[in-house]
DNA sequence: GACTGTATTTGATCGAGATCAAGTTTCGGG
DNA sequence: CCCGAAACTTGATCTCGATCAAATACAGTC
């Protein structure tokens, strides 16, 4: 219990005060409407590698990623696993009018989740068209990222998933602290090599390698196992496989 | 030209008596919005491998698929291909409020497209909450199929992603024909070897080994290249490693 | 009904990534 | 400081699907 304070800040805050106020579903919301989202909101903290809800479960509210990272992952009967979604701060969580959870979700690291209330939030979204624009709005947003990672999954090679997957959060991670990412940038990887394999349809060893190799290339440096410097962004880049212009959207 | 009555009969046709009235973006108004949207509204047929846009493309219309298969394709600049849609009859063609396309738009069938000029529409979406709802609805559809995609495109096999693919084309044309699937079932396959390739995340030689193993197998039989029949429901489910209850829906 | 181009099938071989199997690093807790 | 568990790396080998290469089926056309 390192920061007992914080998360009790958090716990309390004020909508204007909240870091993803103008990015999730809440980011077209005049403060009348803030206000009736803040009726039936809670938040709530999950730690890294805890279950947020498994695939049939009920879940009584849907949520915003206020910090930290969540995933959604698919399970075969047999034990193969594919990471099918990414929740980084602001993207939203829960699907509306479905009760059940289709996916398992799980605290990839810490996680603070900003939850509203299922059957309220629902009334919200019809009585409110600055929500469900923005939602719809994320809804796409979605699909075309699915549609990326759909490129990745069927066509890349596995030097091209490592150096992908390093680009997109590096871009999340730049576009969330509006750090200029002209060069050389630095962030922490938000994934064990086992999520990473999950995500990118590979194996771990496959992951481990690939990072090696791209270690020994001089693609990017490692401190430690999670932390990673990219010294030339362009050269990452050009070991994804997109073209030049990059081909995705923040 | 074999029916140039059927495709001016359609070229006329009233909301009231289109086939996928209820299923597509409009399938929630009432006759009020049908007006409206009939007034922005035009057919229009492309032929078999014929490209209705390109990626990067201006589109001034959005629309719904009445007849036919669509796909979206991306293009690796080495020329590596993935699908990553594949547009049915009422599926929604275009993404409100961007005015190019993302992805190359080919008619994999003759296809038939009831279109709606875009800025108009747009003005609709924002008027009319029974079609931003219904596009949230299919969006988010759009969305799950896409995730389930990519567990196909990311942990299956080569003969588990084609039995994964038939069950997935045999489901949308039974409920399309409101046929039942107890037992048996056929269908044609609206895509070429190689479109399935692309779709799947494989050559299009593997797609032909494949299929003949699972003729070989019994699993399906072949009437021509592009007829399947299936005797046998359960024994194709069994083969694509999604569990019994199949995981997916229609 | 032979002719041409496209779609498809089938065969032989190759290689990227999976699998199996040890090591090594890291880190919290005694 | 040592221990044990988890995360990660590295090595050896195998396998599925890719690649290269023909052969065959088929639809439209003259």
């Amino acid at each position: 219990m390192q920061m007992p304070n914080r998360s009790l800040a958090i716990s309390e805050m004020a909508c204007a005060d909240c870091p993803i106020r103008h990015r999730a579903v809440c980011a077209r919301c005049e403060s009348s409407e803030l206000e009736k989202l803040d009726a039936i909101k809670y938040y709530r903290r999950f730690e890294a590698g805890q279950t947020i809800a498994w695939a049939g479960d009920k879940m009584d509210f849907v949520a915003s990623v206020v910090e930290g990272v969540a995933s959604l992952t698919q399970t075969m009967e047999d034990g193969r696993r594919q990471m099918v979604g990414l929740l980084l701060p602001s993207d939203f969580l829960g699907r509306p009018n479905r009760e059940s959870v289709t996916y398992d979700v799980t605290a990839a690291t810490d996680v603070m989740l900003c939850c509203f209330r299922r059957a309220p939030f629902q009334n919200l979204i019809v009585e409110t068209p600055h929500i469900s624009q923005r939602l719809l709005e994320m809804t796409l947003d979605e699909l075309d990222a699915a549609r990326e990672w759909m490129l990745l999954l069927g066509r890349k090679t596995a030097r091209e998933k490592i150096a992908s997957f390093l680009a997109i959060i590096a871009r999340r991670d730049a576009s969330l602290n509006n750090a200029d990412h002209s060069s050389n940038m630095a962030f922490d990887l938000p994934l064990t090599r086992e999520a990473m394999a999950d995500y990118l349809g590979l194996t771990l060893e496959t992951v481990s390698r690939q990072m090696s190799a791209l270690k020994r290339d001089g693609v990017i440096e490692l401190k430690g196992k999670r932390h990673i410097i990219v010294p030339d962004v362009e050269a990452l880049m050009d070991e994804t496989g997109d073209d030049a212009d990059g081909g995705v959207y923040i």
